[in-house]
DNA sequence: CGTTATATTGAAAGCAGTCAATAGTCGTGG
DNA sequence: CCACGACTATTGACTGCTTTCAATATAACG
């Protein structure tokens, strides 16, 4: 169980210690929240099967997609400091999740180095995926952030022995598009746009990568060259 | 001096321990590297005087901004992950760093549970302040980031118990604009803008806040509307 | 099977980027 | 101490990407 919820090299006698920890597991219907902003931070949760997006609410009201989270990813780090959670997290499908008493785990991991070591290993990763994130919005146009995102959700595919050409995107446009900074129109129009150059295939909500360099050509070039890989049509 | 470096509510014998390992500090003159990407990752430096800027190269050479690093703030908390310092850190000014061995503190917060609690509550820190600048970049307007970045100057000079009013920009107008995803220009552009309508005042690189409150209003409203705090002119 | 939410596509407007020219600042060496 | 050159900052004009508004089309859900 452990294994599964924050895998991580522990010898048995070790891993025994975190499986009593993790003992919980609870299965949330879509659109359920595992936890709210401004709740007070006592867990944090690891995703067995399905996926979950979180989101603040800006002063005036408006929705701010802050993170998606796929199989194997932890929530509630950025809790840790305030013991609040600070956003909303909400179950883009029946999902399942471990759930694992901080606290505890802080008492456990002064025991057992190893999982101490890898604590700050999963924090410092998750300062460095939101600092990629911050590289991306703003000095991309478009295009390329969506490319961006595509590569980024089959990289975390594959992490976790997943197709890295096909999958689920479980997310709707319209909270791609706020996630990316963009409005929703312009992610529908750069999806067909891709789809027309034959360098992805879409079906509703599933989508198909057929040409990787491609997606990483439109990400590498500067924000206003041109040189995509479209030798395509006609 | 530990408590310089790494303030942290400890009792006095364990204060003495953490003292023994941050005995260095150096004085990095400016436009002299601290770390730079690739290098192995051996310590975290807090900074006791003066400012850095950390930045990353892209594939095709580009500068992109990162961090900008003030008094009492520590840089290379993403580089636990990976043993690799992730960016260019240059010191912005004549600039006063502590040293502190990660490997040896990674040792010593077994053995002290605040230390421990204090290194996630710092790592947990930083993962939302990168998050609250990806709420920033892409969803805003030029106004409200740049608004945004002075209202996060002064929080963090406030904190420090210095003026949140009055305080030096040790970056270059070119800095900020990377770190924003702006144009030169139009930073320029918006400083000149703010300080004709009597929202703050520059001289060269000092900078007086004279009214807070419109910034937060700038900061505030949504991306498009407009309703600023403009009842100044003529 | 109808109703509502989500997605696609088109046309027009606006914000920010680029290009360009000038002004000011800093550091170095005469 | 001043003068030169290089770098940084400011301001203006124009282009273009992305947003907004609007209209369908398609999918999801009870």
């Amino acid at each position: 169980m452990a294994q599964l919820c924050l895998p991580v090299g522990l010898n048995v006698t070790e891993l025994k210690q975190l499986d009593s920890l993790i003992q919980k597991h609870r299965l949330i219907q879509k659109g359920r929240f595992i936890y709210r902003t401004g709740d007070s931070f006592t867990h944090l949760y690891a995703i067995r099967s399905g996926s979950v997006k979180a989101y603040t609410l800006t002063s005036d009201g408006q929705i701010q997609m802050t993170d998606f989270f796929l199989l194997g990813e932890i929530m509630g780090l950025d809790a840790i400091a305030t013991k609040r959670y600070h956003s909303n997290a909400v179950a883009l499908q029946t999902t399942s999740i471990c759930e694992i008493p901080f606290h505890q785990l802080e008492q456990l991991s002064l025991k057992i180095p190893a999982l101490q070591q890898q604590l700050f290993r999963l924090m410092s990763q998750e300062i460095t995926s939101e600092q990629n994130l911050v590289t991306w919005l703003g000095r991309k146009n478009a295009e390329q952030r969506l490319a961006a995102f595509l590569l980024n959700l089959s990289n975390r595919y594959h992490q976790r022995g997943f197709s890295a050409t096909e999958f689920h995107l479980s997310m709707s446009r319209t909270d791609i598009a706020n996630y990316l900074g963009l409005a929703v129109e312009t992610v529908s129009r750069i999806l067909s746009k891709l789809s027309e150059q034959k360098t992805i295939a879409i079906d509703k909500k599933f989508i198909r990568i057929l040409d990787m360099d491609c997606l990483h050509q439109i990400v590498n070039v500067g924000k206003h060259d041109s040189l995509p890989c479209i030798a395509h049509h006609a």
